[in-house]
RNA sequence: GACCGGUUCGUCUAGGGGUCUAGGACACCGCCCUUUCACGGCGGCAACACGGGUUCAAAUCCCGUACCGGUUACCA
């Protein structure tokens, strides 16, 4: 049997992360077991469900290269089936119609409200308590066809419990009498989630649910409906949450953008090492190596190395170096330094064309140059942005001196001022201008200045490059070339700032 | 409140009765390399939530407590 799984993400807003490794971790199965990975928009709120969203959401699992095996299904489509599913169970006496009159709630603090309710009644409630739960047939029918408005609720019965072997938590079981009757269909007949969700998964012959351990209580309901509809269940398998540093949730609200997978591309980072990220937030591989690719990933992805509790995702708001978790940041210095220099020149070309830095010559005349200059300058970046922001030199005049850099390296040697534009005039009357033979005259300045390397070369960095760090400083003269380092190291324009 | 999960270094995790004086990764610190640095190499710091059992032996099994999370909608 072909595995058959889907990620069913819900429009109402961004691709939140946890949603993301979500999508991930199905992916990933689907591709182990050589199965189908589909995806299902669950747009069954409409209020809330936006165009926008949709996009926004189908945009980043493009970027992590999760791209649905069939046509993306449109959980809306189907409410007609889901309706008639309702019925089907209403007529077999295994639902009721409620002919309670709809709650207002208001919009504002729902849960809240739910959990206060919930909490005057402790466990006192009696979830089967509804007055129209033993309406014979021939009164629920004369009041619906006397126009009274019902919804559909499961006729949960009064004793015995739904188990289920769950792939990550082990045996899972519920009482009976901790689950309500829930409702099926709404009075004005839109279908509600457990309803639509188990039909879909039917439909669509999802052979392995995994989501998130968030639906762990509401696989119980959905056991319930598959069991009335005289169904098989599929495998469940439920992941542990992603949560803010300190356990917390982590929401949008609380924790802004770093929740938005948007912001992982806009910030240069690269899907891969992402992906390798989030695979390793909650998932373990056997052995000892956490660097995945793809391909690797798909390999050793199963079930038994999920981890069965919550992850916090680790960053701190107020230090703009460790904006997002160091892993991550580590994991895509990492990508970046070791990739392929051939998958790693299209990136570095997009982000170079979007801060108007790419001249097409990079990929002509001058491409041997441009490899070499990139190949350089990676071993120390973080992102992709640090090519056109740190490494903003190499491909442009019009660049910035890091203020920190002038104090540090500049301005605490004040004989800088006259030493550099005399290294300039050294190397200018050069006429062996590669590695060995500028370090050859850096060497010989010292000596004669009575002054470090290190001093030297720290100085000049600052006015090459506007750097603190940076590659080796030799080959970063070499590869930068005779007229513009003579031109940046004569100029006075970073003493002045 | 009730029900359901979870709890190993700061963070991600390995481990599922003896091999654990608890392993790896990130971060941090030190040393080395070097021509400076956010590269690299080597090393260090640092954890089994707590209390009871069971056992010759418990991070691992059982019970309780604490804490954290989830669910508790005519939301998804």
């Amino acid at each position: 049997m072909t595995t058959r799984v889907r990620f069913a993400p819900s429009p109402t807003g961004y691709l939140h992360i946890g949603s993301a490794r979500t999508a991930l971790f199905n992916y990933l199965f689907a591709r182990n077991t050589k199965g189908k990975f589909l995806i299902r928009v669950e747009d069954t709120d409409r209020q809330r469900s936006t165009e926008e969203s949709l996009s926004s959401i189908l945009d980043g699992l493009k970027w992590l290269g999760f791209a649905p095996d069939e046509e993306i299904v449109f959980q809306s489509n189907n409410a007609d089936k889901h309706r008639l599913a309702a019925f089907k169970l209403l007529e077999e006496g295994k639902a009721y119609r409620d002919f309670t009159p709809k709650e207002d709630r208001s919009e504002k603090d729902i849960k809240r409200d739910i959990a206060d309710r919930a909490r005057k009644q402790g466990d006192k409630k009696d979830m089967r308590d509804n007055k129209y739960r033993e309406l014979t047939k021939a009164e629920s029918d004369s009041k619906a066809e006397a126009g009274e408005p019902f919804a559909i609720r499961l006729k949960v019965a009064e004793t015995g419990k739904t188990s289920f072997e769950d792939a990550v938590y082990g045996p899972q079981e519920r009482d009976y009498a901790d689950i309500e009757d829930m409702v099926l269909l709404r009075s004005d007949g839109h279908p509600l989630y457990n309803l639509a969700v188990v039909c879909d998964d039917l439909e669509m012959r999802i052979t392995h649910v995994i989501r998130g351990q968030d639906h762990l209580t509401n696989t119980h309901k959905q056991i319930l409906i598959y069991e009335a509809l005289g169904e098989e269940k599929p495998v469940f398998a439920h992941l542990p949450l992603i949560l803010a540093p300190g356990g917390k949730k982590l929401s949008k609200r609380a924790h802004g953008e770093i929740v938005s997978m948007d912001l992982y591309r806009e910030k240069g980072f690269i899907a891969d090492a992402f992906r390798n990220f989030l695979a390793l937030l909650g998932w373990s591989p056997k052995d000892e190596n956490e660097i995945l690719n793809h391909d690797q990933l798909i390999e050793s992805f199963s079930f038994d190395g999920i981890n069965r509790s919550n992850a916090a995702f680790n960053f701190d708001a107020n230090n703009p170096k460790r904006w997002t978790d160091d892993k991550a940041l580590w994991m895509n210095a990492e990508y970046i330094r070791t990739m392929p220099l051939d998958e790693l020149i299209p990136l570095v070309r997009e982000e170079l064309r979007g801060e108007k830095l790419w001249r097409e010559e990079y990929d002509e005349e001058e491409k041997r140059w441009f490899e070499e200059t990139i190949d350089l300058i990676r071993e120390r970046f973080y992102t992709l942005k640090d090519f056109s922001e740190q490494g903003r030199a190499f491909f442009s005049e019009d660049f910035d001196y890091d203020p920190k850099a002038i104090n540090k390296n500049l301005k605490k040697h004040p004989d800088l001022r006259e030493w550099l534009p005399e290294l300039a005039e050294r190397l200018e009357g050069l006429d062996d201008f590669t590695h060995d033979g500028i370090f050859a005259a850096v060497k010989s300045l010292c000596a004669d200045k009575e002054t470090k390397v290190g001093v030297i070369l720290n100085g000049a960095r600052v006015l090459l490059t506007g750097q603190a760090v940076g590659p080796s400083m030799v080959s970063a003269i070499e590869q930068l070339g005779k007229e513009k380092t003579v031109m940046r190291l004569k100029s006075q324009v970073a003493w002045n700032e």
